[in-house]
DNA sequence: TGACTGGCATACAACGTTGTGCACGCCGCT
DNA sequence: AGCGGCGTGCACAACGTTGTATGCCAGTCA
């Protein structure tokens, strides 16, 4: 008898979708042993003979759990939230590709929710998916603010892991973030080992503390180096998210590298400005690498694609997505326990392309 | 008296969720009537001075209901589910991006799964969130195979909405995609009136009928415009979806255009395709857009922040997502009528950039 | 005065699971 | 023969909602 004919013949009830009910009522066995044999109890119950029944009546109704009804009974949904805030250009999209890889294989499925940069709506995300019954959390916590519901999660040992938090929290909680400190190094080294000696930084924001915190790595790696301090500009933050006026932002670096002309060898920033700087550069009729060098980091496509391809260090954003759904993973399965905080630092490496090794282009 | 007060205190259970039972408890009337003033039933029922009462106390517990519960009951998640394959470089993210800003506005959570390229496990992405009980689903079709479990739900009345289905599928559901026809009649009439002629089309895996409908749309447009017949490339399809072999293709692509050198003054392909072949162009030392334009289409941030800015045709991806919501969304509220399944074509905006209109790079 | 109306509120039964406690029959042991 | 134990299986009570059927009271009309 196939699925077919059961289900629009006299089965069960036409156009619903299979309970255990329907497979217990199929080889007249109570709905608790049908659960039991599928949860696989541990221990004693289910002779080898019913559990094949129960597994053939599974097959042939094609049942699937309900699993609205498994969470109201046992709190667990297998499903997690994310919460970021720019889905575009930045890491996050990367960062929830390596999550949900990681994820999907825990049978886990991830609900990703973006949002304005205010602690408002970041609130109000994880009201939101609170609301739905997510078993963990993974956040990009938004810009300084009071951070309401993120602290009380933290406070509570829910599980939660955010990303670039201790740039940004004043609270302590699971965490994971690049290396700052070892890109700057790593960044450094390589241009070093090239010849370059001048340096000017490209930043965003100077308010916003994970820019402080990436500007740190750079200038202390410079400081290890023995090199001059470099020159620092700092552009106030893309007035919207998903597109900067990159004009804009090209016409403020134009300014300043040409204000500052001959005082740099080598433009650094994170790769979209760094894009944006090397523009700039050209049309300062400079010649890159060879008048000035462009490095960058991240993990954009931007400089894989670029006309003149750019050297840059990869943070691995997908590798922290992973990283990050592991620790989640972790503290879902010892909610009991509270071990320590744990912050992990993605180590930055290295990729060199043509616009710190390359021959020039004007 | 505070939340704080409460909710280590002699409140509700401690540490527990505030539920319905306890919000009626405090103010002495029955589940009933909580459940019936938040939900606002239309007619007759709750005196304005129990609604107040009600309210009050809700506000005071901080009470949230819990939505695994509603689900149970009512059958409805406020979730949909959008499957998606490659996340990183092509249009999923911003059509993620729109649709989830969309479905915020109306409550909606979105659950994003990415899926390897193939039919078995778009099967197994979508049982799995239908498991989970979405309400409705978005999906990218994967390359043509059995489609088994998408074929369903078309065929039930489920509310489903592809993206590029046409161009995929042997069945008819909703679905929205660009409108290839007019992208590539915009690409044309651009290129004709900065007076280029010869075209070289640039694609990947001729066997996708997706591309299959690009190329036609492109061609149409040519043919109309009077313009000889193209010259076309069609690389094999990447290996990875994450991370294609850029120098592979760059040097087929090199090698092509050095095989029909002077046969072409203008190269068209999507943005990627078209940054990477912008640079296989500057190495046979051609100048972009002097000895040939170069010209995109898609959404890609690839253009906008290259050394050299690519012209293109936006297809909105941000729109088209969330335009499939609110189709979607249509369907999910009338799911007893069954209205003919609608085809939604996004039309393209011209985006001039460098690569047609500017001074030449070398 | 009895019956009927209408406004308000309440009990109760679902929705599909899962875990606990108990019942039943059979075996071996003392 | 009586007892305990074990191997199987089942009934039942939750989980937190929501919709329906029903109860209660005051006021109104015949």
């Amino acid at each position: 008898m196939s699925k077919e004919e059961l289900s629009n013949g006299a089965g069960p009830k036409r156009g619903k979708r299979v309970t255990l009910a329907d497979v217990a009522a199929l080889i007249h066995v109570s709905l608790a042993t049908v659960s039991q044999v599928l949860n696989g109890r541990p221990s004693c119950w289910a002779s080898a003979e019913t559990r094949k029944r129960v597994l053939a009546a599974v097959e042939e109704l094609g049942y699937r759990p309900n699993l609205s009804a498994r969470a109201l009974r046992s709190g667990e949904t297998l499903t997690i939230g994310m919460i970021t805030t720019a889905p575009g250009i930045g890491s996050a999209h990367n960062r929830f590709a390596g999550a949900e890889e990681a994820s999907e294989k825990k049978g886990y499925t991830i609900m990703l929710s973006c949002h304005p940069n205010t602690s408002e709506s970041e609130d109000q995300r994880i009201r939101s998916l609170m609301d739905r019954g997510v078993d963990g959390l993974l956040v990009y916590p938004s810009e300084p603010g009071p951070h309401t519901e993120l602290r009380k999660l933290a406070g509570s040992g829910f599980p939660l892991v955010t990303f670039d938090g201790a740039a940004l929290l004043d609270f302590e909680c699971d965490d994971i973030c690049p290396d700052y400190a070892g890109v700057g190094h790593t960044q450094v080294q390589h241009l070093v080992e090239i010849g370059r000696r001048r340096l000017c930084l490209i930043t965003t924001t100077p308010n916003a503390r994970i820019n402080v915190l990436r500007e740190e790595g750079a200038l202390a790696a410079i400081a290890a180096a023995g090199l001059p301090a470099p020159l620092i500009l700092s552009l106030p933050q893309a007035a919207t998210r998903q597109s900067p006026d990159l004009g804009e932002q090209e016409d403020a670096i134009h300014a300043f590298l040409h204000a500052h002309q001959d005082q740099f060898d080598t433009v650094i920033g994170h790769d979209a400005l760094a894009a944006i700087g090397m523009r700039a550069l050209l049309k300062l009729g400079l010649a890159v690498p060879k008048n000035a060098a462009v490095m960058g980091y991240g993990n954009s496509l931007i400089g894989e694609y670029n006309t003149l391809p750019l050297s840059t260090v990869s943070t691995h954003d997908d590798i922290q997505g992973a990283e990050a759904f592991r620790l989640l993973l972790e503290r879902m399965k010892n909610r009991s326990t509270r071990p320590p905080f744990q912050q992990i630092r993605q180590p930055g490496v290295l990729l060199p392309r043509a616009s710190t090794l390359g021959s020039s282009y004007r």
